[in-house]
DNA sequence: CGTTGCCCATAACCTGTGTTAACAGGCTCG
DNA sequence: CGAGCCTGTTAACACAGGTTATGGGCAACG
């Protein structure tokens, strides 16, 4: 029952950067009946054309939605973190236009979505609240299709990395600019969209200009300002409440200050 | 007030594509007050950045989704046709992550973000119809990343035209694989992801192989079959209602036994 | 404590696509 | 009716990034 209670815990800092929850409504998802379950790395979790009567919730660890083209390759569309619902679009759509994948050992929790839809019912303002939730993903996609559509390696790269730590950081995921980040430069080059040796190259460029350091499995931003002009990263698309991109800012400050 | 009945005819249309309404709703959707606009091509309806009031509707000619990067390159992100409403997240975001163009001249038809809310809080389905509607555009986004970021130019852009095509079917604006396109190669380029003089060449391939012909400010497509398989194409993102796909096949074998 | 299997790095070579430029056809507009 | 302008075509050349191959580090495991 406590587990329980941190298990939402994080979806509802989540919607709650996207929108100002009462207790009622927080009280609400808190009694939403959750099941955890742990996953290894590289485990589907649901699969393109599946019509499942779930939804999961990520507690830890990330994940991926990707797509398969005929010949084998792979793209990889978006990126999930902790406190994001992948499949939300399973609310509304019958099957599932993509797979969705863990990208490192995580633990997600599922509930129904006929559970889900009568939250929503009852509770207007958690529907809007999701509903603006999917429309920042479609924000995000856009975006993405600019990164792989017209900018080069280098920049792409280096845009993915600053949506990545903004989107974490909402999250309260990044200490002092350094976060979790096991993963490989495959899936890397499957999120941009370029080949996993050339994803090499331009990480050891990103890392020799001094914009990225990883060391184990982390990574770290030492310049965050350099990093979103190398990027031209501009977190508009993120629709950041005012107060979370005035905390991301105020990080940014503090990190360069650190220096 | 017949003017009004005809405009929303074709929102209610699409809407009804993705979901059934009662006619109560149907009534409702007649009733939003309406204003038409006409636009000459290449003549921005919203901008990026801004945060507006109005959502628009799209009753006559195509328009897109576009974002400029600090170099002055162009990515459009979708393309939009009769019936679409392409700013609808303005219900739930404050402000715009991209700006959206004609791309033709074009017949918009404006309402009040506000009066769509209430809209919405007053007929459940119909927000329901709404939200699904901007996850189905978000399946589209995710196709496109799929799309320019794995894709060949040549596949690119046959996946991009069969897309079309069906977008175009749904509402009735194909007759006998022939539809009105007066998009030029240069945008065609920029929602592809390659340069102008590339999208000639692979015009003139698509050309060449019998997939496509071009006459005038048509496009006809003498055999649906081959260029889905250049494309890569499978509908199923698109989410069609069962019957609407059905109508398609449908369409499809008609056109192959008119050859 | 060797084996197996990732993951990453690097080199050599190849190719799809970008770039630049020049030209032709068709619109619009004075 | 000619001047511009936009659109599309084609050619020659350049280069970012793909492909293939090899080797090294390291964790998991028997």
């Amino acid at each position: 029952m406590s587990d329980r209670h941190s298990l939402s815990a994080l979806m509802i800092l989540k919607l709650g950067s996207l929108f100002t929850l009462s207790d009622e409504e927080t009280q609400a998802l808190h009694d939403l009946p959750i099941q955890a379950i742990d996953l290894k790395s590289n485990r589907d979790i649901v699969r393109i054309g599946d019509s499942s009567l779930q939804c999961f919730l990520i507690l830890e660890g990330y994940a991926s939605s990707y797509k398969l083209t005929p010949d084998g390759q792979r793209q990889i569309m978006a990126l999930h973190i902790p406190g994001d619902i992948p499949d939300l679009q399973s609310l509304y759509l019958k099957r599932m236009d993509c797979s969705i994948a863990s990208l490192s050992p995580c633990t997600v929790g599922f509930f129904q979505v006929e559970e889900l839809r009568r939250v929503c019912a009852r509770h207007p303002r958690i529907a809007a609240a999701f509903w603006r939730d999917t429309l920042v993903d479609a924000s995000i996609l856009r975006e993405w299709v600019v990164n792989v559509g017209r900018r080069d390696a280098y920049t792409r790269i280096a845009h993915l990395l600053c949506e990545f730590l903004v989107r974490l950081e909402a999250v309260g995921l990044v200490q002092g600019g350094t976060f979790d980040f096991p993963i490989t430069q495959a899936n890397l080059a499957d999120a941009t969209g370029i080949s996993a040796v050339h994803m090499s190259r331009a990480l050891k460029a990103l890392r020799d200009n001094g914009l990225i350091q990883t060391r184990r499995r982390y990574l770290s931003v030492p310049d965050w300002q350099k990093l979103q002009e190398a990027g031209e990263f501009d977190p508009l698309y993120l629709h950041l409440e005012d107060n979370v991109a005035a905390g991301l800012l105020r990080t940014s400050q503090l990190e360069t200050a650190a220096l």
